[in-house]
DNA sequence: GCGACAG
DNA sequence: ATCTTGTCGC
């Protein structure tokens, strides 16, 4: 079900080529059911880096996944960044890294959470939509702020939520998770809609501003970087 | 030409 | 992403 929507490329015009073909793509719509399960891939790099850093800067992925009912389950995988960091490139730099934390994850999950974006990139595909491609799971975005898009903020309760779009396209929501605190940007991805994609962040979200499973990978792939290096 | 620009 | 000082909130 993956298909060459799995490949990785190593170079720029290719990776902007498959980018291309993914935003292009057309996959069945996802829509959450009753119970489902959220994993979540976030990656951190060593300390100290300057700036964009680097091709072969460590990295570690951590990956989770949590089913309702169930206590939360989490894997690290350790190695050498791809590429520097560049808006837009962004899965030369993460992408085989994180793709192999989230494929050692014991069960797939449903939906796959990822702190990058989704169709708001200037080929529609940023990293959180060819993540779900490659690995033939519907994903949604979860930043900090837009690449592309522009917005103006939602109001400051709870579930408050205005659109951000990309060519009269609807790429994602700002999204107040917490009363009186900054929202955060949510992006339509693999197979995902911005509308879906919202409500699949407000159903992992539980105290804190970002969603659950994020928190958990992110926990995971920090402690992991504590313990080798 | 310069700054901006997911992580 | 990481660094860092300061500030606010639970």
């Amino acid at each position: 079900m993956t298909g060459d929507a799995g490949a990785w490329p190593v170079d720029p015009d290719t990776l902007a080529a498959v980018q291309r073909r993914l935003g292009a793509a057309r996959p069945p719509p996802w829509e959450p059911a009753t119970g489902h399960t959220v994993a979540a891939s976030y990656v951190c790099f060593a300390r100290g880096l300057r700036g964009p850093g680097a091709g072969g800067d460590p990295g570690w992925a951590g990956a989770a996944v949590k089913r309702p009912g169930s206590r939360s389950e989490s894997v690290v995988a350790h190695g050498p960044a791809g590429w520097a960091y560049e808006p837009g490139l962004l899965a030369l730099r993460e992408g085989p890294l994180r793709a192999a934390a989230v494929a050692s994850l014991p069960f797939p999950g449903d939906v796959l959470l990822v702190d990058a974006t989704g169709r708001d990139h200037p080929r529609r595909a940023g990293l959180a939509l060819h993540l779900g491609a490659a690995l033939g799971v519907p994903s949604v975005g979860v930043t900090d702020r837009p690449l592309l898009a522009a917005g103006t903020p939602p109001a400051q309760g709870r579930c408050s939520s205005t659109a951000l779009l990309v060519d009269g396209e609807v790429v994602g929501y700002l999204l107040r998770t917490r009363p009186g605190v900054r929202a955060v940007v949510v992006h339509a991805a693999w197979r995902t809609t911005a509308q879906v994609a919202v409500a699949v962040v407000l159903g992992a979200t539980r105290r804190m501003r970002t969603p659950q499973p994020l928190r958990e990978a992110r926990r995971a792939a920090r402690a992991a970087r504590g313990a080798s290096g």
